[in-house]
DNA sequence: TTCACTTTGTTTGACATCAAACAATCGCGT
DNA sequence: ACGCGATTGTTTGATGTCAAACAAAGTGAA
């Protein structure tokens, strides 16, 4: 029964994949959803914390220990916004920007090493196919 | 960067995945975790708890709680076996295999629909590719 | 202006998960 | 037969997650 499910597959996939990335940026001590937060908060700098927790697709509750470890090892700030005292501008420090420059590196690796048993056009089409799946909750 | 990694495609798919199930079997208050432990019982009457967790991937520790949880409901029993005295037997009861029966209608109807952008030759074809994933891993 | 409603970040509670430690039991080698 | 190591189920602790409730701060309508 379970292996002809779709959502069996993705989840053996799901949990493969974040093993490899694990072990791949053990060294940086990043997880995959670390690694999201600081490639989000790069690319727009001063997100406001519920803005990057929508990007994250997590809560906005799961999103503050998660920055209170950012913080506290000195890759992330938060500057509280002048406009609007409630919330926080988030922005990249100098290290958690060297820091993603070198997961970066890493990231690319472990994604070489988990599509090495596809073609590119292989890797695209199954990028394209995981997008088109559950239509109903997109 | 997120959108050209497949872990993150994979993570989305697998969310949205989740999420149309707990939906579709919501009324018979069965998970994509419960689900894999009744269908794996079901086909392996008396199995160990420890083979069990093997075969749904999750930790011995982990099924405890669940396990309790399906005895509880009156959906399994745990029968220790006479030839080793640490072990239990895993079986599902009358109401358990009614229950599984009622489940596996919902998740077909489930599987159509997260699957209906696919061809039915595209799904084959993504459960492969998904196999074929990280292969260091497996 | 004032007051109800919304938004923001946080705290708390519930739950699933893994890892480590534990007691009871088993099995094997001597 | 005995004892050491492995196995089995469980408990405990740490972490990540969501949902609900909360205070502080903003917003808008009467």
């Amino acid at each position: 029964m379970l292996p002809g499910l779709l959502g069996y597959h993705v989840r053996l996939a799901q949990i493969a994949i974040f093993e490899d990335f694990e072990r791949a940026l053990e060294h940086l001590g990043v997880s995959p959803g670390l690694f999201a937060l600081l490639v989000i908060i790069d690319a727009n700098p001063g997100l406001k914390q519920t803005a990057l927790a929508q990007a994250a697709r997590i809560d906005r509750s799961t999103l503050v220990p998660a920055l209170n470890k950012l913080e506290q090892r000195g890759l992330v700030e938060r500057r509280s916004a002048p406009a609007d005292r409630r919330s926080n501008g988030l922005f990249l420090t100098t290290a958690g920007a060297e820091l993603l420059h070198d997961a970066t590196g890493a990231v690319r690796e472990h994604e070489a090493g988990i599509a090495s048993g596809l073609t590119g056009a292989e890797r695209e089409q199954l990028m394209d196919m995981l997008d088109r799946l559950a239509p109903r909750s997109r």
